[in-house]
DNA sequence: TTGAAAGCGTTACCAG
DNA sequence: CTGGTAACGCTTTCAA
């Protein structure tokens, strides 16, 4: 019995060498054509440019793509870190990242943070041991843990090219949205409506995440002459389920709030649902307010009032900056600053002089 | 000025050699310290062992993935395909594969397909072209274009562990839903409700993709003695705009129809915002009824009926399918089956004897 | 116009 | 216990 006909093996995929030999060429030359290296450096005769096109089709043949990595240095691929995989917002960003990768001949390799500290590591720990060219990073970590921090720090130290969308402190090329001027918008609309108790819902794990949102939100209250009730501030997690089982807390309370902000449409669905079911209307007892603008914001009932953006600018600004950085390694560090806007939709409205 | 103390040029990432010459010891000493085969085969000193280990954390030296690819054989990493980067609820499957995954210590490479076909090609090659392990798709290929089925078949041929979540008729490994019964349930359901006059919108680029809820909606009909209205089935693209634009002209008809069945919850999403903005009142007015149970459906307003299954258990599956046939390539194919069920939330009611 | 050969970073075999 | 060495699949320089 012939083993290399057995059926049922893995059939070993057809390599250079085996189209070459079909063609009756060298390697060499199959490299050549399958590159189009044909008329620059290299003249090959049509007749043998098309036995080995031929030759590449009857077996099949797909370049190695880690042997291609492995021999020229680079993949073509970057590596793109999201915080959560179920907050449709991160994955507007991809998209907008993969259609400006994709015009420029990039692959992605996106991987999601904080699911579980061990989960999160892994996946940067791959990361970091797969050849990327680049990495563009959403938000910022989210738990800074040691290794993660170390393993950033390596990468950063390896001078590998990255890209943080959203503010950070660090000298890193960055896409950011002006979240304090948008929030400033925010909360002149809702003083101006009259609200004077107003929620803040933000879900994230490291709370300097949530400052830019958070800091001028109070700044705010004390600008109007209000006083800061740090009660009303709440500190869940990312879930659309943590939305809710915090809203439905702080909206049991008496008095309550005439309004909320929760720090992204996720977390405001839970803040809308948990308001029908304390029986709560929206808007004439309760304004909502979130940010990012999903696509479902603008079909729920009522649509959302919220900070938008257009995620898909921010994939290409975000891919502009890497590419920029991989061709020249010592060009100054940008900052971009994206411009956002408010959005007054239909969950928002005068606060009651008396309610409850 | 020494050139490779130039600040600012990309650092060379350090190699077992480099580590080798800090620890005074050879590469191969260094491969077998770092994969831990100090113990098995081959037997190093512990004082050795150490020298390694301190070296590695000097320079931070992290393996080249592509490098142990290239001569291993295999990647640890498995392809993932979803249909639409979009839907929230593909990404409750990749949840669930990842977390299997995660357990098995194998990577994933997730690649989306049907954003466009140029692009969808480029992904498909781009997984082609890499060494994946095996390859999870769900659903199906929106669109079997040419160069697809080729890529496709290419990877069968290769003898790639391929598994499919969804149905098909393939000879492949599969983790699939009886949506025959499950729609049988939801007609059955609407029908005892005396709805006579049912919508069906489904988003999908092949026909063939509704095909296990399409036919048991006609079968049901049929059965009832109810005529099949061709007009009343829309086929339409798979975002909440889709959905919004098919319901919204399918509602703006009359007679109007009584319940409407939505292939997946995003456009029952889009049916809802629709009957909203018609002044149609669900449920009274008009049965909603969706498929997936992503998330939101329990949040939304009102609670959207729908069929719903444990995408994490789907995720698990297919894991243990994928294992299972890379470890021996010659097993019998195996469809396995996983229970879905059909929820009653606030979407839906008895139709209203004479409307409108 | 084509072929031979070196080398990318790793693993694993085989002698020392 | 350790060092030399071949091989994985590919690109590219250098000769022929």
């Amino acid at each position: 019995m012939n083993p290399f006909i057995r059926i049922g093996y893995p059939m070993k995929r057809p390599t250079q060498v085996d189209v070459a030999r079909l063609a009756g060429v060298s390697r060499a030359t199959v490299s050549y054509v399958i590159n189009g290296q044909t008329n620059g450096r290299v003249n090959i005769s049509p007749e043998t440019q098309q036995r080995v096109l031929d030759a590449v089709a009857e077996l099949g043949y797909v370049p190695d793509a880690q042997a291609q990595a492995l021999r020229s240095g680079s993949t073509n691929t970057l590596g793109v870190l999201i915080p959560d995989i179920h907050n449709p917002h991160f994955w507007q960003y991809v998209d907008g990242i993969e259609h400006a990768a994709q015009d420029s001949g990039y692959r992605l390799l996106v991987s999601s943070t904080s699911l579980d500290p061990k989960h999160e590591q892994n996946n940067l720990k791959d990361l970091a041991q797969r050849r990327i060219d680049g990495l563009i990073v959403q938000g910022f970590f989210s738990e800074p843990s040691k290794t993660t921090n170390q393993i950033f720090k390596q990468l950063l130290k390896r001078q590998l090219p990255i890209v943080v969308i959203g503010q950070t402190r660090a000298q890193v090329d960055t896409v950011w949205a002006d979240y304090r001027t948008a929030t400033n918008e925010v909360m002149t609309y809702l003083l101006s409506l009259q609200h004077q108790r107003i929620g803040f819902i933000y879900g994230v794990k490291h709370p300097m995440l949530g400052e830019d949102r958070l800091t001028p939100y109070k700044g705010n209250l004390v600008k109007a002459g209000l006083p800061i009730d740090e009660s009303l501030i709440i500190n869940c997690g990312p879930t659309i389920e943590d939305g809710y089982q915090a809203a439905y807390e702080l909206l049991s309370r008496s008095p309550r709030v005439t309004a909320v902000i929760a720090i992204n449409d996720l977390l405001a669905m839970g803040v809308l649902r948990a308001a029908a079911d304390l029986g709560i209307h929206v808007p004439s007892q309760l304004s909502v307010v979130g940010f990012d603008d999903i696509t479902m914001a603008n079909y729920i009932i009522p649509r959302l009032t919220t900070v938008s953006k257009d995620p898909a600018k921010f994939g290409q600004e975000a891919m502009r900056l890497i590419l920029a950085r991989i061709q020249e390694p010592d060009r100054p560090v940008q900052k971009i600053r994206m411009p956002i806007r408010f959005i007054v939709r239909e969950t928002t409205g005068p606060a009651l002089s008396e309610h409850q």
